[in-house]
DNA sequence: AATTAATCGAGACGGTACGTCGGGTCTTATG
DNA sequence: CATAAGACCCGACGTACCGTCTCGATTAATT
C-alpha cells in the first residue's frame, strides 16, 4: 500500500534479517485464511515464518498491527482496464472488485476498514488508505469516460462511485460460507445488472 | 430482531432474575463501544451487569453469541416513513439508515456481519437476519410505491436496494472519529445527491 | 514449616481443588531435584502436576515463592533421638543433620536460606524459620543433658550448636555430585570425630 | 583467586580491550549485588560496563561463568595474621572469616558454593576452590602453632578448621538485612566466645 | 602501504520461560 | 432450579533474557 521502506541505512547492529518481513505477512495471511481472526496466534505465525517471536515483536507491536500490515501490504490493487467503453469498464471494475471482496485478504481489508472506522482512536489511517485504494480505480476511468465523450459533464462521480461499491459490497455480504465462491459467470451477470441500473437509474 | 424470550416459564427452582438479561445486553453493548472487539470480554460484561459468568453462559454459550444476541436486541430498525411519494420514501429510508450506520451500535451490527460473512463457518445465521433487516425496509416502500404507480414494473428493485444501502455504508465508511457526527442536514444534503442518483442514473 | 491453612472456610465460590498444594509441591521438588535451578520450570511443574499455570500462580505470586514454599513445606526436621546419654544424643542429631543435607531438598533449604541471608529484602522470613529449625533440635538434647547432669551449667550451648551443625554444612560443602552418597558407616565415622572434637575442644 | 591471564600475547588482531575485564567484573557484582541472582542479566552487566554483549561472550562462555570468575577474582583471601600464639591467630582467623561473609562478594563466594555442592554436574571446579580457599588460610595457622608447640599432635585439625568456619556461617546466616551490619566489637565477642569453645570443648 | 586477523559496539536472531489474562467449565453455598 | 462467586484447565498474550550471529569500524602485527 506504500513503501515503508526508508532510504538510507545508518543502522549499527546486525541488519533486520532479508526475508523475514515477507515470510511473516505470508504466514500471517495464510494462518488468518485458514483459521479465521479467533484462531489466528502470533506463535502460530512465527512457527510458520520459522521465525523467533521476539523477530514479530520487534516489527509490529501486537497482533492487529501485524495483521493490518500484512493486509494492507498484500491485498492487491482493485484494477482498472480499458475496454474501450465506459460501461465496459465500469462492468471490468465490478468485477474485479468482486473477486477482490470474495477473496479472504481483500475481504480481510473491508473488514479491518470497518472496525477501524467504528474505532475510539483511528487504526492508523487505515480508512483513508481504503478509501483512495478504492477511489483511484474509480478515478481513472471516470478520466478515460470524460474523454471518450461517454460521461456527461454534470454525472455525479461521487454518487456512481459510492453506489457501485457499495452494492458490490451488499451482495458479498449477503454471501457467506461456500457461497462466496461465485464463478465468473455468476459474477458477469450480476456485474450486469448492476452496471445497467447505475447508467440508467430507476427513473 | 426476534422474541429471544421463549414461551411459558414454568421453572421449577428458583426463577431466572427480572432484569438480568437487559442488564447484560446493555453492559455488553458499553463494553463493546469503549473498549472494541479486542477489549471485549465476558468477565468485564458480567461485572459491568453485576452477574456471575453463570448467569451468563446459562444464557449463551459463548461471547460471539452474547454479542449478536446484544446487538440484534438492541439494534433499532431501519424504519421505513411513509412520505407520500416514492422519492420521498427512498430520502427517509435512507436517512434512516445514515443515522442507524453512525451510531455505534448499528455499526456494530454491520462489523458483526463483515466478520460473520468471512468466517470459516458462518456466525448463527447472523448474515441472513441483517439481509432479512436490510432487506424488509425497502419492500415495504416498493410495494407503496408500485401501488402508487410510481415505479415502473421493470425496475430492478434488488438493484436499487444494494445501491442505496451499499452507498451510504461507502459514505459511512469513510468517516472516522469524530466525522461520525454529522447534522441532519448533512445526511439530507447527502441523501439527496443519492437519491437523485439512484433514481436517475448516470445516462 | 508452618501451618498456612487458616481456620474457617467461608469461601463462596468454587473451593479450591483438594490435593492441589500437595501435587503441586511434589511436582515442584521433583522438578528442582532433575533439573536445578536452572532448569525449574513453572510450566513444567504445572504440567507434571497436571494443573494449569493459573492453579500456581493463583497460590503462589512466582517461581520463589513456590520453590520456597515447596521447601518449607517438605523439608523433614532434623529429628532428635533420646539415646540415654548426651554425647548419644550429639551424634543422633549430627548424623540426621548429615542425611538432611545429603538429600536433594534439605539441601535446597540451606541453598535458599543463603539466598534468603543475601537477599536485599529478606526473602519473608526464611531466615528465622531455619534458624528456629534448627535451634529446636539442639535445645531439646541440651534440657535432657543438663537434666541428666551430663551438661555442665557454664557450657556455651550457642557455640556448641554453631560448632557442630556448621562443621556438618562444611563438610557437605565439600562433597559435590556422587561423593554426596555417603554410606551410614561414613556418617558415623564423620559424626564421632565431630563430636569428640566439640566435647574436648582443641585444648 | 587464580591468575587468568595467560603468559605471551602475541596475538595478530586487535588487542583485547585493557580495561574490559576489570569492568565487567565490577558491573558483574554490583548487579549480582543489587538485584541478586534472580535478576541478574547479561545484559544489564554488558550495558553497565559499557561493553557489547559479545565482548562478554568472548571472555567467559555463559553467565554461571562470568559470575563465578568475577566473585574469585574480587572476592577478597581470608587472610591469616600472626598474633604470637595460636589462640590470636585463630581470632584473627575467624574475624576475617566473619568480615569476608559479612561482604556481599563473600557471600556470594559462599552462595555459589552452595549452589555448586548441590547441583547435578559440578559446576566447574568451583567447590573445590573454595575448599582450597578455606583451608589455606588455617593450614598456615596450624603449622605456625605447631612450630610453636601452642598445638599438640593429636588435635583433629580437620575438626577444628570444620568447626570454626561453620559455626562462622551459621552465626552469618542468622543474619539478614542490616542485622548484616556488625561492629568491630560485636564480630571480636563473638569471635572470642568462639575460639574458646573450640580450643576448650564442652567437656 | 597493504593485508590480515582479532576485537570492538551494537543490536537483531531463534528460542524459551515468564507472569498475566481471558474463555468456557465446574463446583460450591445461597436463594 | 437459578444464581453469585470464584477456582479450574487451557492456551495465547506481549516481555525479557539467553547465547548466537552479523554487521561496520577499529587496531595491531605481518607482509
Amino acid at each position: 500500500m506504500a513503501s515503508p521502506e526508508p532510504l538510507a541505512r545508518k543502522a549499527r547492529g546486525r541488519p533486520r534479517k532479508a526475508g523475514a518481513e515477507e515470510r511473516i505477512f505470508d504466514a500471517a495471511l495464510e494462518e488468518y485464511g485458514e483459521r479465521g481472526w479467533a484462531g489466528f496466534t502470533m506463535d502460530a505465525v512465527a512457527r510458520r515464518a520459522g521465525v523467533g517471536k521476539s523477530t514479530v515483536y520487534l516489527r509490529w507491536q501486537d497482533k492487529d498491527s501485524l495483521l493490518t500490515a500484512a493486509v494492507g501490504a498484500r491485498s492487491g490493487v482493485i484494477e482498472d482496464v480499458d475496454t474501450g467503453s465506459f460501461r465496459g469498464d465500469l462492468e471490468g471494475l465490478a468485477g474485479n472488485l468482486f473477486r477482490y471482496l470474495l477473496d479472504p485478504i481483500g475481504w480481510a481489508t473491508l473488514r479491518i476498514s470497518v472496525d477501524a472506522a467504528g474505532a475510539p482512536e483511528p487504526l492508523g489511517r487505515f480508512t483513508d488508505a481504503v478509501t483512495e485504494l478504492h477511489h483511484s480505480g474509480a478515478s481513472v476511468i471516470f478520466a478515460r469516460g470524460a474523454a471518450r465523450g461517454d460521461l456527461g459533464p454534470d454525472v455525479r462521480k461521487d454518487a456512481l462511485a459510492d453506489c457501485l461499491y457499495g452494492a458490490v459490497i451488499m451482495q458479498t455480504l449477503g454471501l457467506s460460507g461456500d457461497s462466496r465462491r461465485l464463478s465468473d459467470e455468476d459474477i458477469a451477470e450480476r456485474v450486469r445488472v448492476l452496471v445497467d441500473f447505475v447508467l440508467c437509474g430507476a427513473g
